[in-house]
This record gives C-alpha cells, structure tokens and sequence, in this order.
RNA sequence: GCCCGGGUGGUGAAAUUGGUAGACACAAGGGACUUAAAAUCCCUCGGAGGCAACUCCGUGCCGGUUCGAGUCCGGCUCCGGGCACCA
C-alpha cells in the first residue's frame, strides 16, 4: 500500500531537512554565478494576505529554478517596519508602535516558514532595528555636507481638530478620517533630497534597463517628465526690481499671453491678498482643497484677479496677475504664463472670467482653428506677434528665447516635472531624522559619533500625536556647535527611505558600516518581484537612493535591479488587498486544510504573474487532487522496483511517446521558468506529462526507465513552485543528491525528434482539413498532400487557385477565387 | 483630469514571432465502483444547425490592414493600478 499523502507530515520533513542542510543560507564562496533574488519586504500588517503568498511564492520559484541552474542564490527577506499603521494601532489599541510591529513580523515570519520559502533568514532584519536606521542617518549627513539635504516649506494635511498632520489616505472627502474636520493644506518646513539632481541620469538610464517591463519604464519616463522650453522673467509694476518668473515648453506663443497666474501660497499671492479680503478669501478656501494632486486636476478651475501687473518682457504692455487654484507651488516657480488662444486650460479659464483670448499662432495645414470654440494647440506659424510673424515652432523658438537672451530676461531650459523628493514626516514612529535645531546656531547635524538617534520605544500615546513631542529625555539634547540646550527634531524620515537601500544591507547585514565589500558581490539584485502599485514611487526612489551610495563608493552599479517583474495585484471585491480590508485574504485555514504545496500550486497556477485577478479558493481542490495524484502515481511506480538504465533503442511506441513528451516539457519549463517566466503553463505542462505516463503501458524495461524518467523530470520541474512533495518524492524515486541545486538535466534532441507532423489545412483562410505527412516532405509534396484531402477538394473544387501558401510545420493556406 | 495596464466559454485561463481559438484545470451534467456516501476512474461540456460527415457564428464595442487578426493600426467603452504623506 502507498503512503497516504499528508502534507502537514511531508511538509515539516521537507523543511527541517533544508534547515538542517543551511541549502537557503546565501555564501559568496559557493560555486556559480552569483544570482540575487529579492521580493519586496511586506510592512508588517499582522498577517500574510493572498498577495503576498502570490508575490513571496513567485520569488521562491525564480529562486529555486535558479539554483537548478546552477547559480549561487541569494534570497533574503527583511522587514519594512516603520509606517502608518503601527501608529493606528497604538492610538486605536494603546499597544506601543515597536510591539505591535514586533508580533507582527513573528507571526507573520512563521507563516513564511509554514509557506516554505527557501530564504535565507539569517540576514533578516526589521529597518526598526537602529543597526539599520543608523546608516540611514550617516548617509543623510554625508548629503547634508555635500549639499544634496535642503529645507523649504511645503504644503501638508493639517486637520485642525486633532493637531495633526495627515496623509493623504486619512483625508476622506476632504475631511480627517478620524476628526471628520474640514483638512487644511499647512506649509511647514520640511527637509528635501535633491533628485532632481539626478533627473537626466534618472531618466536616460531607462533606456539602457532591458530588464524592466516597457509599461514600467514609460510611467518613470513620464513622472520625470522631461520638457525643453524656456523660463521667462516677467518685471513686476510695483516693484521694478523684482521678477516674476514662469517656464513654458512654448515660448512661441509668448505674444498671445494675456495674464500670469500664481498659485495661493506664492509670494505675489499673499502680498495681494494683504490689501485685498477677496483675494484673502480666495486663499483661505484654495487651503481647503487636499495636497492630492488628482484632486487639483478634477476640480473646477477657479481664480481671482489681483491689482498686481508684469510687463510683458518684449511688448512692455501691462498684464494682470491672477491667483488661481491649478498653479501648484511645488512645480516650477509656481506661477504660469497664460495663453488661452493656444492652451485649452488657459482658454476655459479665460472664457470663464472674460480674459482676452489672442491669436498668435495659425495652422500650417488643414487642423481646425476656431478660438471661439477652443484653444488651438497645435504648433503651427506666428501670426500677430510682430518680428516673429512668418515663424514655425521650432524658428520662432529660438528667436524669441534670442531676443529674451539679449534683454536679459529669459533663457531656454529644460525641465523637470520630477520635484525633490520631501523625506519629512511629522510621525512617531519612523527613523529620526539627525539634526538638532538650535536657537543660538540654527540647525545643527548630530555628530557622527553620536549615531544612532535612537527611537525610544517606550511610549504611551495620548490622543494622536507624537509622543516624542513630550518626552524631554529625547528632546533636550546640548548643542553640538554652542554646547547650549537646544532640541532634537521630532520628524521623522519617510518609509520610503528605509526601502530604498534595504535590498543592498542584505549583502552585509551585520556590517559595521552601511555595507561592506559584500554588497559590491551581490548587488545588483538580479531579479526583483514586487506588485505593479510601486512601479513609480518606491522604483525611483530605489533607483535614486543607490545612486547616491554609488557616489559615497558603496556599490559598484549605476542600477539597483536588472531584471523586474511587476506582479499584478490580487484583487478582493475587485480593490487591493490591503490591511483594512479586514483578513480575508488570510491563508492561514488554507495552509492547514490543503498545506503550503497545494496553496503555492493553486496560486501559481491562477494566472500569469503581470495579471491581476480576483483571488478565490475554487482553484485549490484542483492543484489537491493534482499533487495527490503525482503521489500515488509515483509511489505505485516506485513500488514496481529497481529500474534499469535508459535503453532508447528498445522503446515501445509508445516510451518513444513518452519520453518525447518528458523531453518536450522539460524544454518548455526551462523556457517558461527562465525566458518566458510564466509559471502557471509550467503546471499545465507537468499536468500533460502525468496524464501522458497515466496512459502509457510500460511493458518492457525500456518502457519502466522512461517512466522513471518522466517521474524525475517531472518533480524536478514542479520542484520550484511545490517543493515539499518533490523533496519527499525524489527520494521515493531512488534519487539520493538532494533535490534542491541538483542540476536541470539537458534535453535529449533525438527524443524530440518526430517521423510526421500534422497539419492544418485552410481554403481562403478557413480550416478545412488536417494532413498527416512526414516530417522532411517538401513544399511541393505538403501542398499535394493538402490537395488530396476529401475536404479540402469539396472547397476548391471548380475554382481558380490564387495563392498558395505553406507555414512550415504549421499550415497550409490556398486561396481561391 | 493625467500616466500605465487589462477585457477570450458557466469559472481561472492557454494560444510564445500574425498561422487550428478555448491547451491545462475548476464547476456542472451523465456513467462505473459502493448497501450508501466520500474518494477514485470514464464520458460530455462556447453558441446555433445537422444530431453523422460537416456548415455557420464567436476573443468588450465600431472600423481598418492582411491569404489569414485574440495577436497589428485608428476610434470608443468598461474595469484595475499610480498620481508625490498607504506601503
């Protein structure tokens, strides 16, 4: 009698023999090429949701197929712990932020173990740890000193009632999710990392990153958003010496500008709004919208003109100054010239307040032109603009940059919509950010001696600040400059910084240093995995973060990630997982009613990576009964006794058959699992296989060896996405090197080899028959044989042949008319 | 609003470089085994006609390119992701 399948007996064998064996544990001194394999580190929720078993599996099956391969893996995981919703917790539970965290990551690890990923969890650490968050800090400092650090104010959320900056998640309708108060938009000062010193770098390197999807590239392409045109300086009527300055990417229409708007916290704002309670009201109510910048592009435009004038730079005639809400602060110099004949937001706006609309441009070709009903926005000839009158796009461009050059006040530029990056977060629970402010010497950076500032994690929350805000232990602190009492900041670092350097601390996690040599090893990863959700943020801020430890000599590379895949999201009632979506997703009951095997099955098979899709449980019966079935079958293989060597020449029909299909889908899970990556056909390929060796009668011993043959392939190939089953399987079948590392076995061309092939035969297109001919027949003896087919005569019977056309291997197509 | 994806049977999907649409599964229906059920095994399974051979229709919608389109092009529509403080 065989065994009966238990996966929780199975299972716990499977993983106590890889502990026992330290297989995971990364080791630069193993043999083969390096090959770095990394999922994104999950913030620690509390519990593993169907998305992550998704993205965690995936990279668990890249990382085994590799090492089959015959590569030196690295495959770590780590702990995105500081955020949000440790913070919700405390406030909603009153359970410190550092606990709640650390409950987390162990439940959440253990279900990581039960899940079977081979990860090396010697390197694990949680970027709460201050082993990790201390070299955060040092690398700040070190751009401190090299200028890349700034401070300047920036607008948040601030809910009035409970004295509080929120994120942009908390603001419900414009309202504080816990408050229900109207959410004002604050300038604070904040602290900025220069990225867009990197901008070009940034934004170039895209087109050198083959291993990154295109849809990927492009969203980063279009969120740096490059644009060639001009900054132009406008003089202010009262006050002569100053300038108000707005870059277009269309300076060609210089001539049609009939106003300039600034945004409500732009300095010409305010001054008006000093003498003026309309424009004062009008800034007071722009505070009311949220910092989201998909809110300012669906609200109703809206301004109010100001008594403020610029000359226009060429005409010297006066224009109004205007305040309007689209103008965002934080973009370019936060004002805009406006040209409503030639740009469709500036046309409604002035249609809307009876601002002059203007002409300047004219169309080359046939493209409709009616200012009356819209702006006409295409490039096309000067026309009212005096000099320049004649000009096309480009022409007219450079003479009036020229001529703007000549009076000093303007200049081609390129620019960026990408804005640096703001690092501030006034939040407990983060990295604190190193600096101590000082009333005699201003700000002040700690010492680098003094490294860490710790985070003190005893804390109690009262309502739903800071706490740091009243602990003086943490506060007060002696000036490094003066040695007079000063006081430490209270913000902390965005989340984002931790994860973008985590991958490259994995190779030295116990440096005593930011990394080590180790780094220059392993770095790049070689493969990354992660959800679609940070195709922009976190990837550039990654791709930013390690460029600047590359110019510290940390790393070698120029990029963090050679090969990305971009998972699609696991949808529950059609959203994102996410932690307030309640536990759902939870795969705790699946992992003790079915065990990790068939839960990793049935969601690799679900679906391709890219693809989304909305997780249900229907599939896992199915990859159930699939594995109990490559069980039993290969213990009553087992049970038939020793099998003697492969003799190829004394194969029935059908072991030819059977060792072709064993050789076919070896092929085509090497290619699946490495080029295609598309896991889910591997499973349907191993399905075929089984059925194909249900359905073969071994009669001979040639017949046996094939089956053995076909068993070995078929749990190596499953091996990578149901591991515990084929280490307990490789042993039934007599195989004694372990299973994990054993090396992909080379496909044999001659059992690939077939005597006939068949194919499809089409008239006009349509199938109409199928031939069987041998596999070396030629084009003249295939399209004799499709022409022979009862079938194929009925339709081209009588008629006149006008193409003939043969798709080697595939098909054959005759047109007739 | 802007940027990036996606839409194929009752369901998840496959079709890799423009070449047989629906592989492989799930669910359902029928049958075998069983006192019965579970498990297992076998058969059917896009729609319509024929009830066989075969024919017509069919990959979100409209149009185009091609001998041939799920795949390429143009226009729409619905769904998802991102939009700088969720991570």
């Amino acid at each position: 009698m065989n065994p009966v399948y238990d996966p929780q007996i199975v299972e716990k064998k499977a993983q106590e023999a890889w502990d026992h064996s330290a297989c995971f544990v990364g080791d630069e001194n193993r043999p083969g090429e390096k090959y770095y394999c990394l999922a994104m580190f999950p913030y620690p929720s509390g519990r593993l949701h169907m998305g992550h078993v998704r993205c965690y599996t995936l990279g668990d099956v890249i990382a085994r197929y590799r090492r089959l391969k015959g590569y030196n893996v690295l495959h770590p995981m780590g702990w995105d712990a500081f955020g949000l919703p440790a913070e919700n917790a405390a406030i909603k539970h009153n359970i410190p932020p550092a606990k709640w965290t650390r409950d987390n990551i162990d439940y959440m690890r253990s279900q990581m173990q039960r899940l079977g990923f081979g990860m090396d969890w010697s390197r694990e650490f949680a970027t709460c740890d201050s082993d990790y968050y201390h070299w955060e800090q040092w690398l700040f400092l070190r751009l401190y000193e090299k200028g890349m650090v700034y401070r300047k104010n920036a607008v948040v959320n601030w809910d009035p009632e409970d004295q509080t900056v929120l994120a942009n998640e908390q603001v419900v309708d414009g309202r504080g999710w816990r408050s229900g108060a109207v959410v004002e938009r604050r300038e604070m000062a904040q602290w900025f990392l220069k990225i867009t010193d990197y901008a070009k770098e940034l934004l170039d390197e895209l087109d050198d990153m083959p291993g990154w999807p295109e849809s990927v590239k492009n969203m980063q392409r279009n969120w740096i958003g490059r644009s060639e045109g001009a900054e132009i300086d406008f003089v202010t009527e009262h006050d002569p010496a100053q300038t108000l300055t707005v870059f277009t990417t269309r300076p060609d229409t210089l001539l049609g500008a009939t106003y300039v708007a600034v945004a409500a916290e732009h300095p010409l704002a305010k001054l008006a709004a000093e003498t003026d309670a309309e424009i004062a009201a009008f800034i007071e109510q722009c505070k009311q919208n949220t910092t989201a910048e998909a809110d300012m592009a669906t609200m109703e435009k809206a301004g109010v003109a100001t008594q403020l004038k610029v000359r226009h730079p060429l005409t010297g005639d006066l224009l109004p100054v205007w305040v309007a809400n689209f103008v965002l602060m934080e973009y370019g110099s936060g004002a805009v010239m406006s040209v409503p004949g030639h740009d469709q937001r500036d046309w409604e706006f002035a249609q809307k307040y009876g601002i002059d609309i203007v002409q300047v441009i004219e169309p080359t070709g046939d493209e409709a032109c009616d200012l009356a009903a819209s702006a006409f926005t295409e490039k096309g000839r000067l026309v009212n603009s005096g000099e320049f009158d004649g000009k096309t796009f480009d022409d007219a461009f450079a003479a009036i940059v020229t001529a703007l050059e000549g009076r000093g006040a303007g200049r081609s530029v390129t620019n960026y919509r990408l804005r640096d990056w703001g690092v501030s977060r006034q939040r407990y629970w983060g990295c604190p950010i190193p600096v101590i402010h000082c009333d005699a010497c201003g700000v002040q950076p700690v010492p680098e001696a003094d490294l860490p500032v710790e985070l003190p994690t005893e804390v109690t929350f009262e309502g739903v600040s800071s706490p740091l805000h009243k602990m003086d232990e943490f506060l007060q602190v002696t000036c490094p400059t003066c040695s007079g009492p000063a006081r430490r900041e209270t913000d902390t670092f965005d989340t984002f910084m931790e994860s973008s350097w985590y991958f490259a601390r994995f190779a030295s996690p116990d440096a005593k240093a930011m990394v080590d040599e180790r780094a220059k090893f392993w770095a790049p990863v070689d493969h990354y995995v992660g959800g679609i959700e940070h195709a922009i943020l976190h990837l550039l801020y990654a791709r930013f973060y390690f460029k600047l430890m590359r110019d510290e000599g940390l790393v070698d590379a120029d990029e963090p990630f050679k090969k990305l895949m971009m998972l699609g999201m696991v949808l529950q009632d059609g959203k994102k997982m996410s932690k307030s979506a309640g536990d759902a997703g939870d795969p705790q009951k699946l992992l003790d009613r079915y065990g990790a095997d068939t839960v990793r099955t049935a969601m690799m098979f679900a679906a391709p990576p890219e693809q989304s899709f909305e997780w249900s449980e229907a599939g896992l019966d199915g990859a159930a009964r699939f594995l109990k079935r490559l069980w039993n079958m290969v213990h009553e293989h087992a049970e038939t006794g020793p099998v003697p060597v492969l003799d190829a020449a004394q194969l029935s029909p059908q072991g030819k058959a059977l060792r072709r299909k064993t050789h076919e889908t070896l092929q085509k899970a090497d290619d699946d699992y490495g080029r295609r990556q598309q896991f889910n056909t591997v499973v349907s390929a191993v399905m075929e296989l089984l059925n194909t060796v249900g359905k073969t009668q071994a009669t001979n011993d040639a017949d046996r060896a094939a089956v053995q043959e076909a068993w070995v392939s078929g749990v190596l190939i499953i091996s990578p996405i149901a591991p515990h089953i084929a280490h307990e399987l490789w042993t039934v079948l007599g195989m004694t090197e372990p299973l994990v590392g054993y090396p992909w076995p080379a496909v044999d061309d001659s059992a690939l080899k077939q005597d006939s092939l068949t194919l499809v035969v089409q008239v006009n297109g349509k199938v109409r028959g199928q031939i069987d001919v041998a596999a070396d027949l030629d084009e003249t003896g295939v399209l004799a044989s499709a022409k022979a087919d009862a079938n194929v005569q009925r339709h081209i019977e009588g008629k006149t042949i006008r193409k003939e056309i043969v798709v080697p291997n595939k098909l054959v197509n005759i047109v007739v008319g």
